[in-house]
DNA sequence: TCAAGTTAGTTCCTTTTTCAGACTGACTGT
DNA sequence: ACAGTCAGTCTGAAAAAGGAACTAACTTGA
């Protein structure tokens, strides 16, 4: 498997991480969830250098998670905006924060509490099955070979 | 914001990220939920250098996602397992899984198709809130600061 | 009008990570 | 005795990331 074709890995998980798997992108992105859409705002509440930063905005451009749209035309100034594609990265960024809430916490509890404006409640984001509604878990899914596939492959059942 | 001392930023994202958000362990990990156990197992597969792999191996055993399993006395030889942390992983990879169907596809369709073995069907994974039930996005979704933040954030409204 | 500040980068050099592949050591099966 | 398997380790070269100064095109304030 080769990093800079990963893209076009017969694989969703491998495509994703060809687009968010490398050392910023995440961090950048959560930045923008939190309305981060200027270079500098970026660069300083990352520490990011500006190389690396330059680097990764354009990459996520290119891939269409971002766009630069000028809202300055003298001197010629851009901000990055998340696209539809890149909103529906949200449901991983999520996956992520729980995760991290639950299995790397500290003693002081949780950085941030998420609020839902629908219901009012403070929550967590549950992975659920879109047919039947029920929460999803490794050991009842079963995969099957795709059209896009390569091979059949067996039960995702985890490793027990 | 170091790379080495992620997983003590006061940000669950970050936390999680310094585990799973290096080149080649989510790789790994879907490998795992695959049922792949053994180091040439996973290097075949992968095609990761055989350094690389004993490192991600060690690392995600020493935070508790992988357990190294002794299978055979003489001569010595482990397989790698899912811990409960690292099954937790699952909507992590999903939700990844789920926006590269979404978004990354090509003309061929999705390479896998998951069926869930509760109700039977074909799926996708939805990310829902845990109060109420109703599918989360974005700017449905408003940021406070918990006991372990260190300020108060706004609202997670994305840059529309 | 002139110096200082802001913003969005680029350039250059050093350090760290990753890659490719050979090598090791303890076995097994024939 | 000899090839094969398995789980790694070692080494040197290539690629990526880090750090910090520099550039270009303005704006602001004195």
């Amino acid at each position: 498997m080769k990093w800079d074709t990963l893209d076009e890995e017969p694989c969703s998980l491998s495509r994703t991480i060809a687009v968010v798997g490398d050392r910023w992108t995440l961090l950048i992105l959560r930045e923008c969830f939190l309305r981060v859409r200027r270079f500098e705002a970026f660069q300083s509440s990352l520490q990011i250098t500006r190389h690396l930063l330059s680097e990764r905005l354009k990459k996520l451009v290119r891939f269409g998670i971002l766009r630069r749209v000028p809202y300055s035309q003298a001197p010629k100034r851009y901000e990055y905006i998340l696209t539809e594609k890149g909103l529906d990265l949200y449901p991983v960024i999520m996956a992520m924060v729980h995760w991290g809430d639950a299995h790397m916490g500290d003693e002081r509890g949780r950085p941030l509490l998420h609020e839902h404006k629908i219901c009012g409640m403070l929550f967590d984001p549950v992975m659920v099955c879109s047919e039947c509604g029920e929460p999803l878990h490794a050991k009842q899914v079963h995969v099957h070979a795709g059209p896009g596939g390569k091979k059949a492959v067996g039960s995702v059942a985890a490793s027990s």
